[in-house]
DNA sequence: CTCGCTTGCTCAATCGATGAAGCAGCATTG
DNA sequence: CAATGCTGCTTCATCGATTGAGCAAGCGAG
């Protein structure tokens, strides 16, 4: 029974004809509001049969230009390359499904360009909401969005235009400073300011952390030394060369640090382990984000987690309530527990 | 000059009511074809400027619909929490793009019924190729594909139905093995069977991998030792609990192990570390996929990279070419150098 | 002056699904 | 017996972009 592989695909004008009935009791039946159209149990039946034997499949091109609402979200997402983006594109697509959604993700690879052309471009196909996920200019995304009509909404990286979730950078910080300098007077007997490394100093969750860090030390009565804060941008390859000319321009390295990603911790971990410096005393770490690897590296790692159910709880409460005030929602991170 | 967001979007109509012109010429000016349509550059230039002013942006729902070719690729793909996957996904979207081809990607978490159901969901949204990427049954959505009459293309799992690209798994496994019996040998002064950990015995790439490993052994005069072969899934906990059994039912553990993924991986490492075994004596281990923090885990594991800009440019050429006889292409993966 | 050709457009059908409006046919009610 | 209401459909316009067909104006040649 199966068609032809060169014919066009069955429309529901096929169906119709061979019905002997109508597209469109075929079109109420086939979107499940067949009841409120008044078609019969037993016409429904036969159509639906009918359209499983032929491998009917809805156009939803078709349908979407039809309707007013397309069911399309869309999510920019920077890289694929940690688990925190993978984790929250995995939980986005299941919770947009969850809800008869239709998800597509597009990955920008921290290219401002690139996030405009997608945003462009998922606009095109209709999207019905747009979530920017660590975007460089999400104001510049949120003003395409709402000349289209378009709800947005910010993810990781906040805006003032919509509404935003992101992790409270802040209160993790504040607490993965706290804990690498007990770590660090514990082993070494000695009170000792921390590196500062990765992220983008323009960006709101970077400043948020190097404030938290900075009153971590502030609490436990260290002074933060201003020439071992490196927001270098996240790129391995940037922190590893951050590395490199500390280590040319300082004396002695820091005993203890606070790595601003896994992403800028590869690039550390790679220069700790080529540089031969630290070889007789590993650094005493913390990284503001989770990796299961990371975590297996040794016991001087502390990790905060960014709480991804949580934060996409956030974000879909906020599409389903219709908000639309540019405030920002902040969801605690985990601390993650060594070993 | 920015339209107030409750009206509805810009149209042709509207750009053409504005320039005093039809709605055709709008269409052929904006999607390049008004030399071939004749369309005076003085009318292409002003129709032009209107539309940029207005922020009008294609339905491409509309476009889709009439047009022959949608220009739209799918993608599905297992999970996205690995390196593997997200480099694979990250690679297609870029090469879709440079095509001018619109990626849409989906995870269906190693869930065969939510294969099927995103197979279908994109046929539904009229792509004209889908990738599937390690799917549980390559031939049921090359079926399903070949009834819509939309080309398919496996990836990383071969089927029998479309071409496929995939690693080489075998002498990938086979050179791994060498490596860690070799390891091994140097280590303890003697030849020992290793471990085989991770995968489904059922699919094609741990079958061929397992095949590496046993002549791997042949070669090097070690008999393989059958109750240590165990394809026990990916996931880590299933890993995890092999391990765990595994120990509970020998008297020596192995020295050495060949680990079928890093998902796998995972689970292996948390169980050594929490275990307590192997304490004394971290065993030598082979890893077929590789990680940057698994490579900073230390000297004793050798890694296997799958070539994936090799696979996509294959992938590619194949959707290109227009091929749709079944063959496998296998691309050699890439030995990653310790340290 | 007329024929033929080019230029520069417009018209209208079309893609497939949707849903408001309408229309038979039959049953019930006052 | 007319009026009313319900059931179970069908008809047709519509969403926005695309494209083959067609048409008017201008121009050069004969």
């Amino acid at each position: 029974m199966k068609r032809a592989s060169q014919t066009k695909r069955t429309t529901i004008y096929d169906l119709a004809e061979m019905a002997g009935t109508s597209a469109s009791a075929v079109s109420a039946v086939l979107n499940g509001n067949w009841k409120k159209r008044r078609i019969s149990a037993q016409l429904a039946e036969k159509i639906t049969r009918l359209a499983e034997e032929q491998g009917y499949a809805l156009n939803m091109q078709a349908s979407v230009l039809r309707r007013e609402r397309s069911k399309i979200v869309g999510m920019i997402v920077p890289k694929y390359d940690n688990r925190y983006f993978g984790s929250i594109v995995e939980q986005f697509e299941a919770m947009a499904r969850e809800r008869g959604l239709f998800p597509i993700v597009t990955c920008t690879r921290r290219d401002p360009a690139l996030e405009i052309e997608a945003a462009r471009a998922m606009l095109s196909y209709q999207v019905d909401c747009l979530i920017a996920t660590g975007a460089t200019d999400p104001d510049r995304i949120a003003e395409i969005c709402s000349a289209a009509g378009v709800r947005a909404v910010n993810l990781d990286l906040p805006g003032s235009r919509v509404p935003s979730v992101i992790s409270d950078n802040f209160s993790g910080a504040l607490e993965l400073t706290r804990r690498v300098l007990a770590n660090c007077e514990r082993e070494f007997g000695e009170k000792t300011p921390l590196l500062f490394v990765g992220g983008r100093g323009t960006d709101h969750n970077t400043s948020e952390r190097v404030r938290g860090f900075r009153t971590a030390h502030a609490e436990t009565g260290v002074a933060v030394d201003e020439t071992l804060v490196l927001t270098c941008g996240y790129a391995p390859e940037k922190a590893e060369s951050a590395m490199k000319s500390l280590a040319a321009r300082v004396e002695t390295l820091p005993r203890g640090m606070f790595v601003n990603s896994t992403i800028s911790l590869e690039g550390v971990m790679r220069w700790i382990r080529r540089s031969g410096h630290y070889t007789d005393q590993v650094p005493l770490l913390g990284c503001f984000d989770w990796d299961p690897f990371v975590a297996m590296l040794g016991d001087h790692i502390e990790m905060i987690r960014q709480d991804v159910p949580r934060m996409l709880d956030a974000v879909f409460e906020i599409i389903e309530s219709g908000a639309t005030d540019a405030k920002v929602i902040q969801i605690p991170p985990i601390v993650e527990k060594i070993g």
